[in-house]
DNA sequence: ATTTTTTTCTATAGCTGAATAGAATCTCGT
DNA sequence: ACGAGATTCTATTCAGCTATAGAAAAAAAT
């Protein structure tokens, strides 16, 4: 019934599998639209033998959780640590949102939809993992500021949130039409962060 | 059963207080996540009751949808018809969607999150609204464009799509935060939109 | 080849929620 | 105060969903 040392090949690539599964149905249907049988159903399973690899189905939504921000918060990190100049690190943001986007935008969706539906207890963790980017990204505007590469009429947190945001509706576009160029929405996109839309003057 | 020419001031009291409490409720639990039920205990109403206002959940979904858009895209559809130059109109355009966000935060939080739960049918009249706002957004960059008021390197429909996404991420911000000055964000968005974040050179 | 362990299936319990019908109550003009 | 129409309630049906237990099958180990 349930495994007790699941650690063979197999089950690996099956539990995997498994997470794939539920964020596509999650990021289609939501997590109360989508029901065990739709997950089971993709895998090629019978409904109740996904509780071999969940225990829930809250678990299986905070694992799709956590699978999409994993990367996307590790190059975050790296990104905020490194010392490069802002322009670059801001590049380097951008970069890293949206292909995430592409590679895996089921599960990143329903990170940023889903989530609410957590019992308190799983939303913790994965609260803390957001207000890290947040803050990471925050702090990045102020060393820009204090360094004269950002103007010092910018508020870090109303800029970082916008970050956040432009890079979330452009995700829209990505997942819209496949074919979009992401690497041309990331110049597109950083150029607008940094220079605006007006004309030089 | 059925009210027949329900023209009532009661009625339609009631009936927005109903399409308020949905509005409510699926903002906070989403769409599948909140039950008839829930809606009808806000109203202090029995759970059957409700079907003397709406003859089924996803209607009452469509409806908080349409409650949530009207006013927003009336005036998106008057500040792209008006002749003021591209600066004045951007502004219009992010004092429109934040200060939407404020007022009837729900609704239109439900529009963004949880349209996709609507039937095909339902969901088309509000497709169309949705593409309705994005191409008079995209339409005015193209015309600012042509002026000289934008730079010309910049791709109109890009830049709807980020600003739509700018707005939709300080939302999340108005909500958080209820005590947030709504137009001090305005200021700091439609500035960054302008000229981004860079220093003057 | 037989035993053991892992993986999947069948069947079902138990719950919740949407929707309907018809009765009961309320409201208001007359 | 009476009656017609509007509004709400009660009670119920029916379907779908999560989760569990235990049998079956498949894979691995001995």
């Amino acid at each position: 019934m349930k495994p007790k040392a699941p650690d063979s090949r197999k089950y690996r690539r099956q539990k995997l599998a498994a997470v794939r599964a539920a964020a596509t149905l999650f990021a289609e249907k939501g997590f109360h639209g989508a029901s065990t049988q739709d997950i089971a159903q993709r895998l090629g399973l019978k409904q109740g033998s996904l509780y071999y690899y969940f225990s829930s189905k809250e678990e299986a939504l905070e694992e799709v959780c956590l699978y999409g921000l994993q990367t996307y918060l590790d190059n975050m990190e790296a990104i905020a640590k490194s010392d490069e100049p802002f322009q670059a690190k801001l590049f380097a943001v951008v970069t890293n949102h949206l292909t995430s986007y592409r590679e895996k935008s089921e599960a990143l969706k329903v990170f940023n939809d889903e989530r609410l539906y957590l019992p308190q207890a799983r939303r913790v963790r994965l609260k803390e993992r957001g207000s890290r980017y947040r803050q990471l990204l925050e702090a990045m505007f102020s060393v820009g500021i204090a360094a004269g590469e950002v103007k010092d009429s910018i508020d870090a947190h109303f800029a970082a949130q916008s970050v956040i945001g432009v890079c979330n509706g452009l995700g829209e576009l990505l997942i819209r039409d496949e074919e979009l160029d992401v690497f041309d929405l990331i110049r597109k996109c950083t150029e607008l962060l940094l220079h605006g839309t007006q004309p030089a003057r």
